[in-house]
DNA sequence: CTGAAAGCGCTTACAG
DNA sequence: CTGAAAGCGCTTACAG
């Protein structure tokens, strides 16, 4: 692979002016000895190496996003949006996949961080994992003071995101659109205690709750993994517990789907016998039978934003924390209660 | 951010030796010294440098994954097993989504290129366009020449992939089942045109048809695009067509659902009137209501097995075309067609 | 407008 | 077992 000192010498100028012209877009430089740098490049089919640009400038143009599972549509979706913004920048998207493994997590750090990514965003919520918590600390410390840029998409042990959505708000929504349907025995599937976003889920669950004026019952709160799985084995505890819900909301739609999938084959009918709701609306939601009614949260315009956040902290702004907007919507799997004593019993 | 100089000199060695002991575990060095160095660099909180190391080694342990979308189930599940398989060696993961968009694809790989990049998978299928070809082909001359390995899970304008699946015999067997059942006028949703795998999968439709000695009828293929958009888009083609189809096979999934959606929106039952068969097995193909008939790629284990031949390719050695298997999934989606007269008229 | 030179942080023959 | 030194490919003051 042929490199700068090469296209210099085909150009007869020197490699300080071959990379201006190659790189320093402004920089001034003849024409015609331009001219002759672009030939020999594109004849030498030159392409800069970005590991001795960075060594120098000390950032590469790559930018890290965590997720916890590349899987999870809601993952893929601000992956795409990070992407979409990022890429026309020319910098490279790298995904993590943590599964959700502290040490994972760690190791995807601490490689990002030895490659002097420029941007790192964490997409999913933060493991309450006090060690984990500490290094994750020392690393994105080391990295801000370097100059990159960390963006959180979801509430951490830091706090609140730089760019997120309501969660709280959001839940509650939904359990007063279920409480206006007519429902009074309100289940909540709520995701994993250990997932800060799922803490804040489950308060606006009882926030809701208290604004329609119900009485919170804790046997009606599930915790899960974050997943169908999750939501199916939810199902049977519902079940199991006699605790009487006529509808289930869900800390996220995976949740709502595998709670769907398990009700069916317990012979329990969608909406007319329980509903069902779900959060996040991923695209699959709109194509169930019935279809998911959920919350619909921004999640590309989550990931371009997280992106532009990162692009002004990494010019030196102090941008203003931002919080998406999300939105009801109501499909088909819920409806009122079932007139005659039902629920899950 | 400390350098090995700094640690050199807290552990009061030199550069050379401090580098022994962080990078090479089997060069001899005193126990003691080693134990020095260990503690200085503990102690300055010491990441290498990838950069510096990947400058002189001509290679950064970074895989890129090109994708058409990583939105697409499809695409998330064979990401999802190359990182499984790739970070536990250290390797980080790239994920480029091409949206299916030369220009995309082109400067993605120019940029992996550029970065050095130890591999390069392509996970989809090429995209017939004979510029990018062109260059994507030079790109990775280069790249192979320095020592990179290029990996291909899908065909593409090359040929056959290093590692995949046999999609006509795929498509062949999905076909035959449907025969099986009685069906004699079986239309298939056949994707792009311009993508080779899209190709390998119409020539498997119509060796199944001869297999089963059915006749083939042009109005009964659809190209589309390769999303449920497609799939849905294709129901209306068909319908205004008055083929008479009493089965769809579809080149993917994402097509069969929109299918699904699209004749449910037009009073035609699935699979009462009409049979509707996928291919992939993405995880919701389980969950539709009906279930999804179709076939099983190994997805994750496709990812796995392109890291693991790449990784081979990396020391060396010659490894063997792969071909993972296929496994016919028959679900809800598919029955004997209606006796009376029925199908899409 | 152009060039010589220093230096980014590492690894690796080479010498001892 | 240890160290001095060259060099990977670039960018950027500095000097002209």
């Amino acid at each position: 692979m042929s490199s700068i000192t090469e296209v210099a010498r085909l150009a007869g100028v020197s490699v300080a002016t071959a990379s201006r012209v190659v790189s320093a877009a402004d920089y001034p430089v003849s024409a015609a000895t331009r001219e002759r740098v672009l030939d020999a490049a594109r004849e030498l089919d030159y392409v800069p190496n970005a590991l001795a640009r960075g060594l120098l400038t000390r950032r590469v143009p790559v930018v890290g996003v965590i997720v916890h599972d590349i899987t999870d549509p809601y993952f893929s979706e601000v992956v795409r949006g990070v992407e979409d913004a990022a890429s026309p920048t020319g910098h490279l998207v790298i995904t993590c996949s943590s599964e959700r493994d502290p040490d994972r997590e760690r190791s995807y750090v601490r490689l990002l961080r030895s490659m002097r990514a420029a941007v790192v965003i964490f997409a999913g919520s933060g493991l309450a994992d006090p060690d984990l918590e500490a290094e994750l600390a020392r690393h994105l410390g080391a990295m801000r003071a370097e100059g990159a840029a960390v963006v959180h998409l979801s509430p951490h042990a830091g706090g609140e995101p730089e760019v997120g959505v309501d969660n709280a708000a959001g839940i509650a929504t939904m359990v007063a659109a279920l409480a206006e349907l007519g429902h009074r025995r309100i289940a909540f599937l709520a995701g994993p205690r250990s997932l800060h976003v799922a803490r804040a889920r489950l308060a606006g669950y009882r926030a809701g709750l208290e604004a329609a004026g119900l009485e919170a019952d804790e046997r009606l709160v599930v915790s899960t993994s974050f997943d169908r799985e999750g939501g199916a084995l939810a199902v049977d505890e519902l079940l199991a517990a006699h605790a009487g819900a006529t509808a289930i909301a869900c800390a996220n739609d995976l949740l709502a789907l595998g709670a769907m999938t398990r009700l069916r084959e317990h012979g329990v009918r969608v909406p007319d016998d329980v509903s069902v709701a779900g959060f996040d609306d991923i695209s699959v939601a709109a194509i169930t039978a019935p279809s998911l009614s959920t919350v619909r949260l921004p999640l590309r315009e989550l990931g371009a934003h997280g992106w532009s956040f990162a692009e002004r902290l990494l010019r030196g702004d102090a941008p203003a924390r931002e919080t998406l907007p999300t939105t009801l919507v109501m499909r088909g799997s819920t409806a009122a209660p079932p007139t005659a004593p039902g629920g899950l019993r």
